[in-house]
RNA sequence: GGCCCCUUCGUCUAGUCAGGCCUAGGACACCAGGUUUUCAUCCUGGCGACAGGGGUUCAAAUCCCCUAGGGGUCACCA
């Protein structure tokens, strides 16, 4: 394209003004891909340049969300690199020496407006139909010159005649006329300079070959590119993704929806799901392939392949995602991401819990298929750490058990034949097939006792198989909750 | 409002570049069955789209034009 014999080189270079976005992190991942498929480096930049919001909170949080990903980074601010520093306020000399530059040589100028005087014009615009495009308002050198010795200005690239082009990776070809375009400002009255001219510095002397962002950016291409032409340099190859939506078709924004990939954390979605997901935003590995790893992502991956229109974003397609992850885990590895959601439920204490990481893993096991989030499964296990006689009844539940007029008497007699086998601490599998035999003997149907005895143990309509419950409550558990039944069902 | 981008089931998408293999495939959701001690899982089936109109062609979801709709952007934010 425009580059063939440059290095891979790409970067992801999010403005620390809040914690890692979700539409960012695909742009991260998908740039992180590309560099990854194509031998390449992937960068990590921090545009911190708005000095009103930038934090050093948002900064760690940023890496910190790409870092839960799984998504790592060759340079970058804490790891260093040889074209550092990575953090724009790091780098302000490099641009003014530049800017001085194309004040001398014509191709930008000072500009001595004042605040006012751009908003009137802008309205003015607007409301009149005009172009709204700031053009050619320079002075001749001489007053300009005079005048900077008194007075505030900015510096202004001048957009020269004609038509800028480029080959977007995902659109293709994209022109614009230069007349649409403004004479933006480089460097702000205060001396710092602007994005569209600190992103061209930085992606220039980083020998960044592929410029790959949210179609927000769209219009700032034509800026950037005329800039590249007016310093001689040849631009990266350029491409834009489409955005991803709320259901309100705008972009995505806390208002319509989490937006934050650290909430995705907290409310317990396996990384790897988010990571899937995000990639089924624009992108298939082919014609049905839902479920996928990041490997198949960067064996894959091509920008000729993003979809050009706007994703909006489904939550409930997401959480499918998420619970496929879940079942397909291994259990072990489950049980050990589920465990701070259980700790903080405030159900056991994490020493408790390691002590008895068997049981516990058994437990797990037990929901595996039921949960779809690691925080989902603190409420759903919560019956196993409850005292026998305050088990608590699920309304559904204990309306089932109610259902069966002959039920207190059932769960009495079951008892008694249980007993035996409680004392033997007979494997679930016998007590469940001789379950059955005593349930067909006594002419009753399955929920008769089913229904009262799973009320009685877990206080939820449904759950687990009973069986596979009794072994992790243990004998003692179980002959309490029995007993408090008959009590709390009459 | 100007400019730019976009448009396949409700949603995410495959197919569009290289027109026929598309009576448009998959997934989520939804509906109906089945399995199960219940819930969940799982299995089977169903519902459901080429924005509209003109061309070009033997043939168009695919190419061209127009219209409509949606979005983005118009900062001394990034």
């Amino acid at each position: 394209m425009t580059s063939s014999n440059r290095k891979v080189r790409l970067r992801f270079a999010p403005s620390p003004t809040g914690s890692l976005h979700i539409g960012g992190a695909r742009t991260a991942l998908f740039n992180w891909a590309y560099a990854r498929r194509h031998g390449g480096r992937f960068i990590l930049r921090i545009e911190d340049t708005d000095r009103e919001r930038s934090t050093p909170e948002h900064e760690a949080a940023v890496l910190e969300g790409m870092r839960w990903l799984g998504i790592d980074w060759d340079e970058g601010p804490d790891v260093g690199g040889d074209f550092g520093p990575y953090r724009q306020t790091e780098r302000f000399d490099s641009y003014a020496e530049l800017a001085e530059r194309m004040v001398a040589d014509g191709t930008a100028y000072r500009a001595f407006d004042s605040t006012e005087e751009i908003q009137a014009m802008r309205e003015t615009w607007m409301h009149s139909g005009q172009k709204p495009v700031y053009q050619g308002r320079d002075l001749d050198p001489e007053e300009s010159a005079r005048r900077a010795e008194s007075d505030p200005f900015v510096l202004r690239f001048r957009v020269p005649e004609g038509t800028t082009r480029f080959t977007d990776m995902i659109r293709g070809e994209v022109s614009f006329d230069n007349g649409e375009v403004d004479d933006w400002v480089m460097v702000r009255s205060d001396g710092t300079p602007t994005y569209n001219f600190v992103v061209v510095c930085d992606d220039t002397s980083m020998e960044i070959s592929h410029v790959m962002r949210g179609e927000e950016h769209l219009t700032n291409t034509p800026k950037q590119v005329l800039l590249y032409e007016a310093l001689g340099l040849e631009p990266p190859s350029f491409g834009h993704f489409p955005l991803i939506l709320g259901k309100d078709k705008k972009k995505l924004s806390k208002r319509t929806g989490d937006t934050a990939v650290q909430s995705y954390r907290e409310k317990g979605y396996p990384p790897e799901a988010v990571l899937n997901f995000l990639c089924l935003q624009g992108w298939a590995l082919d014609d049905k392939t839902e479920i996928f790893s990041v490997q198949d992502l960067i064996g894959h991956f091509d920008p000729a392949d993003v979809s050009k229109g706007g994703s909006i974003f489904d939550p409930e397609k997401f959480l499918w995602l998420a619970g496929e992850y879940v079942r397909a885990s291994e259990v072990g590895d489950l049980a050990e991401r589920c465990l701070p959601y259980v700790v903080a439920a405030g159900l056991a204490t994490e020493a408790d819990l390691r002590e008895r990481r068997d049981w516990f893993e058994r437990a797990v096991a037990t929901e595996q298929e039921r949960i779809r989030l690691y925080a989902d499964l603190p409420a759903r296990i919560a019956y196993l750490f409850a005292r026998d006689g305050e088990v608590v009844y699920d309304p559904q539940a204990e309306k089932n058990a109610r259902k069966h007029a002959d039920r207190l008497d059932t769960l009495k007699d079951y008892l008694a034949w249980l007993e035996p086998h409680l004392q033997a601490g007979s494997p679930a599998e016998e007590v469940r097939a001789r379950t059955r035999d005593w349930v067909g003997e006594r002419g009753l149907k399955f929920p008769q006792l089913f229904q009262p005895l799973r009320c009685a143990l877990t206080g939820a309509a449904g759950g687990p198989d009973l069986f596979d419950v009794m072994e992790l409550l243990g004998p003692q558990a179980v002959r309490k909750r029995l007993q408090a039944a008959a009590e709390r069902l009459a």
